[in-house]
DNA sequence: AGTGAGTTGACAATCGTTCTCAACTAGTCT
DNA sequence: AGACTAGTTGAGAACGATTGTCAACTCACT
């Protein structure tokens, strides 16, 4: 093992498998949030049946890896949807699950500058907006 | 039935018990988050034993009553801590769960702008700030 | 003391999620 | 192409937080 070029440690090695793809795929085919459960039906409506362990594997991959949001119903329930890299907050309709994707520069100063009153280090966020949205208004 | 004067309908008889009390009162002695779970024990621990059912009920009850704020931990996990009455959110330590509570007019507004730019009504947010707190740092 | 609606607690049941592990597969080396 | 192997899959068991069930209890009021 004297090779020079290791590849990052970041990447443990991760196979592109017909399931896999079938979940990345089913991400793409909705923009709500949607639980894994029901990404775990769509795919089976779809001819495509992963099982359910499956997708909840490949579904948290895929939120490590910053390709999916995840977000938390009140009942503590995980819900997932397809996102942006960049980083950036919803809005969502409380009846039909309607979500827009917000940036904010505003909120991050000032999450920033209020951890930073208190001397907390490492800071992070979570900020979600719910409403009800024009068509269930 | 010909009473004239009703209480008011939000509140569908209330009774303290012994047990409320206890739960109640064991949410003074503490400012961090926790479980529903940690709060039974605690509760055991003073000696006031409460089923855990009942602990799970009052919570719920002084959640909804706002009396307590409840979050959600990265694993779905309810957490509970006693709160001041006006709306407000958390900056909470990673490592030791020290929280203080803050205020902020600016996101306050900034969240309902975006809201009303997308057209959402009845907006409500949530908004929680991780770091690692001086102590623990 | 008597009454009744609200409350409690032990336990079962639910439900989302993770674990287990034998069978399978993509990639690699020969 | 065949063999090898580490990563992957899926069915089902296991888990853990939370909620439901229901008979026994208790507070507040007569």
């Amino acid at each position: 093992m004297t090779s020079t070029d290791q590849p990052p440690p970041s990447a443990p090695a991760l196979r592109p498998t017909k399931q896999r793809k079938a979940v990345t795929e089913a991400m793409g085919s909705f923009t709500d949030f949607r639980s894994a459960q029901e990404i775990h039906e769509l795919l089976g409506e779809r001819g495509e049946a992963v099982g359910l362990a499956t997708v909840y594997r490949t579904l948290q991959r895929l939120a490590e890896a910053g390709d999916v949001d995840v977000l938390r119903t009140e009942d503590g329930e995980a819900i997932y949807r397809r996102c942006s890299d960049s980083h950036h907050h919803h809005l969502v309709c409380r009846e039909c699950g309607a979500t827009v994707e917000v940036e904010g520069p505003t909120v991050e100063r000032w999450t920033r500058s209020i951890a930073a009153e208190h001397g907390y280090a490492d800071v992070s966020h979570t900020l979600e907006i719910f409403g009800t949205c024009p068509s269930c208004s």
